[in-house]
DNA sequence: ACGTTATAGTTTCACCTGAAACCATTTGCA
DNA sequence: TGCAAATGGTTTCAGGTGAAACTATAACGT
């Protein structure tokens, strides 16, 4: 006999669904970090990231910057010329392959940076904060096991 | 004396950088558990989670999904009316609160959440597969730590 | 050498998103 | 009781986003 009223659905507890989680604390993160620079120097997400790119590895193309990213080629395109409107990165052309641009931060885009990058180096240190130095080796090789292709 | 010729500007290494790491790994996940549903049922993803808050706390108003989800009051707003104009979801007032509606899935709406709840679980299971039993365990604790307000 | 195919990057389009303004209703308090 | 403030929800507006189409250039095979 089913006693049952109703039959069971078996609903998802999203808080407890890692996917949902996940989302949850990416979004915070991201965003805690992003509103700070966002205001302060008209800066999008997307465009401090490609900022990162290209302080790293300078005079790299567009396509390297999608490659690294995982962003979207519109994404960057799109990035990248909001940036150089406002003199933050230099665009050249590759010699020898006229398809490809040359891209660096320009004196004032390294001036960002130099700001930019304690300040999420900041945040970075605030959430781990959060974890013993165990947790913090243990969430780092989970993400490569979670990452790796 | 100071050799380097170029002043240190420390860029972020983005590949080992929490915030960043966490973005890619959320996406990844949910635009992969996505893809499923929302070609073979026409279902967004805000749409996805507005019916498991249903499923599972059947009468509540639109706040109470907000508060549940932590997704935007317009997103939500919007997410039910499609629901509702798809007849997967019933809207009605609640008494003695006119402002307030009264959401639930109907039986269209069950029968989309039963054929999806049990595909975004083998994905969840599918990722927590590449981890051992030990690593889901620390995961979900480090996880808790940093979603703690 | 030359036409097909591939690649770098941009534009278009259709949609999603969040902040702010807005409307209706309810609550709180003088 | 009546009026200001708060609350639930929707609409508007100003972006951001990715798929697909497009342009320009380079690479490849015959």
């Amino acid at each position: 006999m089913n006693f049952d009223a109703v039959p069971a659905h078996a609903p998802l507890e999203l808080e407890h669904f890692l996917p949902y989680r996940l989302s949850i604390l990416s979004n915070t993160v991201s965003q805690g970090i992003a509103a700070e620079y966002e205001e302060r120097f008209q800066l999008s997400m997307t465009e401090w990231r490609v900022m990162t790119i290209l302080a790293r590895f300078p005079e790299v193309s567009a396509r390297e910057v999608v490659e690294r990213t995982a962003m979207d080629k519109v994404a960057v395109s799109r990035a990248v010329s909001r940036l150089v409107d406002a003199g933050r990165v230099d665009r050249g052309t590759h010699d020898g392959d006229k398809r490809r641009s040359v891209l660096k931060l320009s004196e004032a885009g390294w001036a960002i940076h130099d700001e930019v990058a304690p300040l999420a180096r900041a945040h970075e240190r605030e959430l781990l904060a959060k974890l013993s130095a165990e947790e913090r080796e243990h969430l780092d090789r989970i993400l490569d096991k979670l990452l790796a292709i």
